[in-house]
RNA sequence: GGAACUAUAGCUCAGACGGUUAGAGUACCACGUUGACAUCGUGGGGGUCACUGGUUCGAGUCCAGUUAGUUCCACCA
């Protein structure tokens, strides 16, 4: 094959992404790239996406997600895995809900209860139709290669069948129940919660002082302390510690109940704090989940006093129909008046609030359904604690198996009507409460006429089955039998419970195998100040809007690199640029590449490869191995550096320079060509190793230069090729890169002309001349010297000259004529500080005999190696000095 | 009340098994438009690795404690 290039062709100077993404992920679409069918002869390796809400936008944290799946599914695919990454999306069952009630409120002015459940459901259904794609298509954006052919929904078919039965299975064995059970409720979503969705925050309260009069002993009161007075109107009772001596006669006596003509109960439980308020507690069975267990504890009547709307029941009196925090108020009003309120404390105090409309949690009982975890979780503790599932970072796993030992019961049931119904059929005429997989219509037992249960299930029911449902159970498919246990599950430590648990509880259950090996977690993207993006504070940055500037390779590389695995990171704009640069860096190299490569020819005959080829294909080597060490221990950010360095550092900073006066010389053909192969090779495989983490870039590049195949990213990953690996050369290298440095530092310390070609001499050691005097050129090359002199370090040293000692090589510097006595005196008092102070430290060690006895020999050998050259250096400086005396 | 994480250059962060003269990006200073790139090149300044003690021949790295910050869990009215 021969490239034919045009020495005008017009490659822009400055690459730009928004043309290059959208033509080649039109491509890999059209091609079918992402999409894969089982192949039992292939190692399979498998993701499920975490299916972002039809609901949603994308943002940071998406961003970084799927960055991090994509580059692990890139990867494997690269390396001929069978590789599935399953997408789909969440019906989120409250959410959704809330934000299309939001919007028929505000477009019609209409509630659902307006327009009745199979109405507003059609509305969600169409919403869903309307918008679900919307959150895939902003994926799309960022590059990720999920096989869209294979998209599922939380409410499709499928999954919902897979909710049935399981929800029917658990019910069968137990594992599901009804019961009426004080719960979390939101008052204002109008629905039960489960337990991780109550965030509780410390507020700034009070402590109320409260006087209750003692039922035949006038002018004798118990004074309880509480944070809510309103729920004094349901007390059934007050409470001291048995061994309280305070109160110990009181036990057994009444009390009359303030604002009420109620009389209550003195009760004794253990429960009691003596040291906090007063060491005495009213009970309120109905509204406070202690009190309620105390109530169970003591047969205590159990009265309502707010509603499921917040506003006080019936029961309150004259109370009735006041909201509740409105009601706090007057009763505190109330008391003061009547005498009882003894005094006000201040005091903060944790409340609990709705994850999604932030309200206050008010605890109320209500018949809801409850998944019975305790037997579920011992498998899914188990199979973490065996490391059958891995935690990546290892820590998280703590935090996972703490919350799984403490945990409680699962309230799946939500008043809501967007999410699966629950299958529940209670007949009319008999009673009988059936749990069905498939609809009825009448009832099993008597004929009768059956309604179904009208609450829908917690969305993270269905979530919690993703990876089976998703792969077609409970059939038993092809896909499950080759992907599942899928190969990791990639998300942020926020989810951990809501999640990570109940997928862990469910595929143990239901596949008695673990859904995934490895749990690779990551952090949170914040604002630049350390704050949590959020709408409220308008502080998010959209990951789109990066994507339309920047690029989405930029995007991605950026939230990649810079942070370690399960840890937060802070978004900087500055770092964005910068991530910008090094795409353009690597734009600008192939441009360069591109431009040489005129009359290349695939197979024509080569010449021996010079130092820098050797040098830099053994590099590349390294730099496959290692960043193919860091991917498999999830370890992306490293690699990214790594290839990040070896691209700019490497590839672009001395071998294309170095490559440079063969690639003009046309009138040697044959090393001509050598460069240019070299040149191909090495920037083909990085931009293969780049490819997961910038895929659209790394495509436009390796589809302009010499491939074989129709895309890289179906190529194979670069393998290590241990005959490319040359220490020798890396060593030649390092002493060339080395002394060119030195030159270059001088240089400039004396601010000699950067552009004026001077002579430079170098004194060597036997072992080093050889190389340095064949690769004189490189030298000379980049250090603009003119003439350089290699000669052994017995010589005499060069007079009237800088110098500098570095890996063995005395390098001088004759500049005629520029030399500042004083200045450079100083500057070689100032290295020769530098100098004695590390030796005084090796020497210390060297003369340590715990060091030279139980450090291990390399060790030793090491530190004797750096004392002779460091005596060296000081050596010559001091030779230097003296000799700069006698000017 | 438990638990976890973080503390390294002005800023944002890397530093596997303890052994490099502790790194990068950015910012800053100086110089530089030689035919890939000024979204660039070359060079430079800048850190007692939060504090105290311990283990070790040797600690940014391991252990204990202290301080500061962040976060999660927890039914204390």
């Amino acid at each position: 094959m021969t490239i034919e290039t045009n020495e005008e062709h017009n490659i822009p100077k400055v690459y730009d992404p928004a043309a290059v993404e959208k033509k080649w992920y039109a491509y890999w679409e059209k091609n079918h790239y992402f999409h894969v069918e089982v192949d039992k002869n292939k190692e399979a390796f498998s993701i499920v996406i975490p299916p972002p809400n039809i609901t949603g936008q994308l943002h940071m944290g998406h961003a970084l997600d799927n960055t991090l799946q994509d580059i692990l599914i890139r990867w494997h695919r690269m390396m001929g895995h069978n590789t599935l990454w399953m997408p789909g999306y969440d019906h989120a069952g409250l959410a959704t809900q809330i934000k299309v009630e939001e919007v028929i409120k505000r477009e019609e002015g209409k509630t659902r209860y307006d327009l009745g459940r199979e109405e507003f459901l059609k509305r969600v259904w169409q919403w869903k139709n309307q918008y679900g794609d919307r959150i895939v298509n902003q994926l799309k954006c960022l590059g990720v290669s999920c096989d869209w052919e294979r998209q599922r929904f939380t409410m499709d078919e499928g999954c919902s069948q897979a909710v049935r039965e399981v929800f029917v299975s658990l019910y069968e064995k137990g594992l599901i129940y009804q019961g009426s059970r004080i719960t979390n409720w939101c008052v204002n979503c109008n629905t039960a919660l489960s337990d991780i969705e109550v965030e509780h925050a410390d507020e700034a309260g009070h402590l109320w002082y409260i006087r209750y009069p003692v039922v035949g002993e006038e002018g004798t009161y118990l004074t309880i302390a509480t944070t809510r007075p309103e729920t004094m109107l349901g007390d059934t009772a007050v409470a001291v510690n048995p061994e309280d001596k305070r109160y110990g006669y009181l036990v057994g006596k009444t009390l009359k109940l303030p604002l009420t003509d109620r009389t209550i109960p003195i009760i004794a439980d253990s429960y009691v704090d003596l040291k906090f308020g007063t060491g005495a507690v009213k009970i309120t069975p109905a509204h406070d989940p202690n009190d309620f267990e105390m109530g169970m504890r003591h047969k205590l009547e159990n009265i309502v006093v707010i509603g499921m709307d917040g506003k006080m029941t019936a029961e309150a009196g004259i109370y009735a129909g006041q909201e509740r925090y409105e009601c706090r108020k007057n009763i505190v009003k109330a008391l003061e008046e009547l005498g009882f309120l003894v005094k006000i404390e201040e005091l903060t105090h944790a409340v609990g609030h709705c994850q999604r409309c932030h309200c206050v949690v008010e605890p109320l009982v209500s018949k809801q359904w409850f998944v019975k975890m305790e037997p579920l979780v011992k498998a899914a503790v188990d199979c973490v604690e065996d490391g059958r599932t891995q935690f990546v970072p290892e820590r998280f796993t703590k935090s996972y198996t703490n919350w799984m030992d403490n945990i409680h019961d699962w309230c799946i049931s939500r008043q809501i009507w967007w999410g699966h119904r629950i299958p529940v059929w209670y007949c009319d005429d008999c009673g009988e409460v059936i749990a069905s997989r498939t609809d009825i219509d009448k009832c099993p037992k008597c004929g009768g006429h059956v309604h179904q249960d009208e609450d829908a299930l917690d969305t993270w029911f269905s979530s919690a089955l993703w990876p089976f449902s998703t792969m077609g159970w409970p059939e038993k498919t092809d896909l499950l039998k080759q992907f599942y246990p899928t190969s990791v599950l990639v998300t942020g430590y926020d989810i951990i419970f809501f999640w990570i648990a109940r997928m862990l509880v469910m595929g143990m259950e239901f596949m008695k195998e673990i859904p995934f090996h490895k749990v690779f977690i990551h952090g949170l993207v914040r604002d630049s100040q350390g704050r949590k993006m959020s709408k409220s504070l308008g502080n998010g940055i959209d990951p789109l809007e990066v994507i339309d500037k920047y690029g989405a390779d930029t995007l991605r590389f950026m939230l990649i690199t810079g942070n370690t695995p399960g840890n937060d990171m802070r978004f900087y704009w500055e770092r964005v640029d910068a991530t910008r640069n090094f795409a353009n860096k690597i734009w600008n190299a192939s441009r360069f590449a591109l431009m040489n490569l005129e009359g290349y020819d695939k197979d024509a005959k080569l010449a021996p490869y010079t130092l820098a080829d050797k040098w830099i294909l053994s590099r590349l080597q390294d730099t496959e191995k290692d960043v193919t060490d860091f991917l498999e221990n999830f370890e992306l950010g490293e690699a990214g550096r790594l290839l990040y360095e070896f691209i700019w550092g490497e590839f672009c900073d001395w071998y294309i320079e170095l490559a440079k006066p063969r690639l003009y010389n046309k009138d040697n053909p044959t090393e001509r060509a050598t460069a240019q192969h070299v040149l191909c090779e090495v920037l083909g495989s990085a931009m293969k190793l780049l490819h997961p983490y910038m895929p659209f870039i790394t495509e436009e590049i390796w589809q302009c230069l010499p491939h074989e195949g129709d895309s890289i990213m179906v190529s194979s990953w670069p393998k290590y090729q241990e005959d490319l690996v040359d220490q020798e050369a890396e060593d030649g290298m390092s002493a060339i890169m080395d002394a060119t440095k030195a030159i270059r530092n001088m240089r400039a310390e004396v601010n000699a002309a950067p552009g004026r070609k001077a002579p430079a001499i170098l004194l060597v050691d036997a072992d080093l001349k050889e190389v340095l005097e064949t690769n004189a050129s490189y030298i000379k090359l980049l250090a603009t010297v003119d003439k350089l002199t290699i000669e052994n370090n017995n010589n005499n040293k060069p007079q009237n000259a800088m110098t500098t000692v570095v890996n063995g090589i005395e390098v001088y510097l004759p500049l005629k004529g520029l030399i500042d006595v004083e200045k450079e005196s100083a500057r070689l008092n100032k290295e020769l500080e530098t100098l004695s102070k590390e030796i005084k430290r090796i020497e210390g060690k060297l003369g340590n005999a715990g060091f030279l006895a139980k450090a291990p020999a390399e060790v030793v050998a090491k530190e004797k190696v750096k004392s002779g050259e460091i005596g060296q250096k000081m050596m010559a400086i001091n030779e230097r000095l003296e000799y700069l005396k006698t000017l």
